[in-house]
DNA sequence: GTCTATAGAGGGATAGAC
DNA sequence: GTCTATCCCTCTATAGAC
């Protein structure tokens, strides 16, 4: 992927901008990105990027909202479902969140560092409390187990699930995995999550 | 905590530099951070910043490389320890280090994020490769359990020990924890997570 | 060693032509 | 909507007095 000639996609201008966005305050954070990067990967004029988000700032929380977004909108449906059983919820969680973390590898560490990095940003924004800690998945776990605090086994299991990510640049950069044998660890651990988080219950 | 009147430590003046970069450089990232904070935090000159160690690069990298220092060199002796068994290590890392990271809150999202963003920085820098995976600790793992991949239990292990301390700013944004709640847990974690890391070896 | 002043480059944003 | 040119502020780094 050198810089010149991206693929001509049917996207609109502001489409590319956010496209673009994406994929350099991902790769770089928000305060080592500059406007110029951002248009040079989108193939346009710097001036429109501007035109159209008026701001770096601007364009960023667009960016970091879809993300957010993305974290959220998988697990919360599941962990606030009231049909399905812990176990159930345990399997789901596992293979799915691992399949979208296998799609967007470095979610987790950019957005956990920006909010760290600038948190009044983020005023609220966070729903963690709402959406995961009073959930039903939470009400099932803390039925089942009551000595243990479900908070305990909730930073467990998301542990478990996004540590790899968050690690994976220094796994790969220290030569512990390749790309694709990160891949097939990542499969494979679908079911190992799972697995364990029910052993944790008893 | 205003930023007038630091306490008049009797520190050198190198050390002070330090101290003040080691707070603001993690607080901030290095891209966000400005020579000027780390001077005002400092509370002397900003040119004797560059009298003393040249560059702002120059600073980050003694801070990253203390940094990395504490983040191995508490494991590193554990786990290469050929007269303990697998339990005592066990036991052993789940103690220290959640001890460490209580002294160091922000330490793994500010030294993972930074590589993440800067990759280039730190050329074969980690020994993760040698310090832990070839490490006597995962020969123990080996031998007792054949059929999972080693990797995956210490992704586990470490990621249940870590991963708290990541979602620290947005646990305590979104209300979850306050300061002292979570130390009580990480407090009670310990016991936790050497019980689990045990559990899953069977 | 410590200060003031400033050089010099970089980067966000806009004016104004087309 | 898109471009070029440029403003102007910020930030790193240094020159040079003390």
């Amino acid at each position: 992927m050198t810089k010149q000639e991206k693929p001509e996609n049917n996207l609109s201008t502001e489409e590319k901008f956010k496209a673009a966005a994406r994929v350099v305050f991902t790769k770089k954070g928000y305060a080592a990105t500059k406007t110029r990067d951002i248009a040079e990967e989108a193939g346009l004029n710097l001036a429109l990027l501007n035109y159209y988000f008026r701001s770096k700032e601007n364009l960023f929380e667009i960016v970091m909202q879809e993300k957010i977004l993305l974290l959220f909108s998988l697990i919360s449906p599941i962990v606030n479902d009231d049909s399905t059983s812990l176990e159930q919820k345990i399997d789901g969680i596992s293979v799915r969140y691992i399949d979208m973390l296998l799609q967007n590898p470095d979610l987790p560490l950019f957005v956990l560092s920006e909010i760290k990095n600038n948190p009044e940003r983020f005023g609220k924004n966070f729903q963690v409390d709402n959406i995961i800690m009073r959930s039903h998945f939470v009400k099932q776990i803390a039925e089942r187990n009551k000595t243990i605090n479900p908070v305990q086994l909730i930073l467990s299991f998301i542990g478990m699930l996004v540590f790899p990510f968050i690690a994976k640049p220094v796994l790969q950069g220290s030569g512990v995995v390749t790309e694709e044998i990160f891949s097939q660890l990542m499969d494979e651990r679908k079911q190992l999550t799972a697995r364990w988080m029910k052993m944790m219950l008893d």
